[in-house]
DNA sequence: TAATAAAGATTAGTGTACTAATGATTATAT
DNA sequence: ATATAATCATTAGTACACTAATCTTTATTA
């Protein structure tokens, strides 16, 4: 019987890192401005571009747009953010910040920097380079892979005009 | 207002990538074998040593114990492992692998393999090494972050005698 | 030895993320 | 012009991962 050791994993190495990297932002942005989970993306989404639909800032935050039903909701609700009537097309529910959310994009960026500065902390310039072409590789692949297999794999990315073009998510 | 741009955030790079590469080896592990998601991680952390305690498992795969037991359950139901009070310290339920998870064995391997090498397609070794020292030193950082700010990151890995101490994980 | 603490498995509750399906609306095509 | 297809938001259902709390059993300690 073959065996492989768990610690070599690829897989299970992004999913810890990407996993602690998450916690550590999650305790900061909530020890500094009560902001929990993935309600950063979306105020930061939104300091992009406002008055967008759900479906555009599902894209921009890389998650499905039932995903971030609940997140809106909540965040609607707690005074971060308005939905409106698209009059052009009622289909769109169109985002909009509020000022509570609006005075606080600059701190969090400030927070989510900070926290860059200290997950990067001992990592060269070069290798950070490196590793995220590496990871972009990887994602490219992954999602080949999936492709070819007949699932879908976020494909309003690159179809979306906001996103210019594959090559931009490669630069990710 | 300042502006950031997300897809320049490493948190969610991180976060995609480690997502796509799961998708992909549900996908292909799913199709060849019928195993679906954190199943594949318990057969071959069981493949390693058997007998061992939920906890140790839990350790193993990099999840809290409750996480597992309903991922155990099913894995017992379906015939993929045995739950054995342990006479020693009653405590602890033993958990044995079964002829039929015994047997998938060698071919789970040989597919994660598979996939690994579909994953790091176009990357090259050197980069792939200083990518692996990369996520282990952001996953050092945040959590030394996190230890600071009181919470807890895994204690019991750096305790379980079955790693062989901090270095270990590092070397991920 | 008796009280207290710690540890393993579990349950309950929350949050996040997915797919599939629905309803409303808009676009496309015959 | 009308039928068909596509799109956005949403609901329902599932899965997974976490913390907090509980139960049982074992360790520690006063």
């Amino acid at each position: 019987m073959k065996t492989l050791d768990l610690k070599e994993s690829i897989g299970l190495l992004l999913k810890t890192s990407a996993k602690t990297w998450e916690k550590a932002a999650d305790i900061e942005l909530r020890e500094r401005f009560g902001i929990a989970g993935a309600k950063w993306k979306v105020i930061v989404a939104l300091s992009i571009k406002e008055g967008i639909t759900q479906k555009h800032i599902a894209n921009m935050v890389f998650v499905e747009a039932p995903t971030l039903v609940p997140v809106l909701d909540k965040m609607q609700k707690e005074g971060y953010l308005t939905r409106q009537a698209d009059p052009n097309d009622r289909r769109n529910n169109l985002i909009f910040m509020t000022k509570k959310s609006k005075d606080l994009v600059d701190s969090i960026i400030d927070c989510i920097l900070d926290i860059r500065n200290m997950g990067l902390n001992k990592i060269s310039k070069k290798d950070m380079e490196i590793t995220k072409k590496v990871l972009s590789q990887i994602a490219s692949n992954t999602e080949e892979f999936i492709r070819q297999k007949g699932e879908k794999t976020d494909p309003d990315l690159w179809a979306d005009p906001q996103n210019e073009s594959k090559k931009t998510l490669v630069k990710l």
